[in-house]
DNA sequence: GTGTTTGCAAAGTGTTTGCAATTTA
DNA sequence: TAAATTGCAAACACTTTGCAAACAC
């Protein structure tokens, strides 16, 4: 009964979205929650889910990706014209992002500290703050 | 003469970043460096180029954008998967970003603070630390 | 059963590329 | 004239959509 637990974890998370837990959803929440923080592109969490030999077509991958997103229990994070990133960490915090490689690693917010940010200007608010720290291999 | 000072300035900004001054590039730098600090996408600039009369493909503009922005006279800003922008203002500085409009914004360095910024991993080094405050309409 | 979700394939975006024709120096 | 640049159209990568079949409750 070790697998029982995540296993009902998932599927209250799932339960708690409003999302009907389908065998694709529970398979791709499992991907992505059962292994610390994590950030993926569809096409990579697509293939992470064929190597398991879970059948899911990218069309689903990406929709499953912006239904977590929007239930709150993903982050995009937009670093890379032409590619989104969704990261399962939804506290706050801050990314490097290694540019040579496309890879993408949390910085806690603790980490850094932003401060006497300008007014939103009127009839607006913030929404979210996003401090990436692009890396670049260092010239030796 | 009026019109002759800024022709020149663009002229030999061209020149200084090794670009021949064709009639489109000259074109482009002048709609993108004679008014003020701008944000612009590819369509957009192409647009903006039609309206004025100017004969660019879109496939140039592209090119063009990308040749300024190696040559150091514009950066390219992420803010939205799927879109670049481009910004004339090639300081050190951060974004406002309406995610309802698209629009960008630029806040000075001076206003904002970041500081405690965690070291880079070894083997890299901060190519740049972006900040950018997505702002949504308020909720009245 | 009923409404939701899935998968496929097609369509859509924004961007890049190959190459002949044109332009610049 | 030689080398660089342009424009076009085709190719691209990534993402979204329409709709019939499959599934969850």
């Amino acid at each position: 009964m070790i697998s029982t637990r995540p296993y009902a974890e998932v599927l209250a998370r799932l339960r708690r979205a409003g999302l009907r837990p389908t065998r694709q959803r529970l398979a791709l929440a499992k991907l992505l929650f059962e292994s610390g923080d994590r950030h993926v592109t569809a096409e990579a969490l697509h293939g992470e889910a064929e190597a398991a030999a879970i059948r899911v077509s990218l069309a689903t991958v990406y929709n499953t990706l912006h239904q977590f997103t929007h239930a709150g229990l993903l982050r995009e994070v937009v670093v890379d014209a032409g590619r989104s990133y969704f990261d399962t960490n939804i506290s706050d915090h801050h990314h490097f992002f290694y540019e040579a490689s496309g890879r993408l690693q949390d910085v806690p917010s603790a980490e850094v500290k932003v401060a006497d940010l300008p007014a939103p200007p009127a009839g607006t608010e913030v929404a979210r703050v996003e401090v990436v720290i692009r890396l670049r291999d260092r010239a030796s």
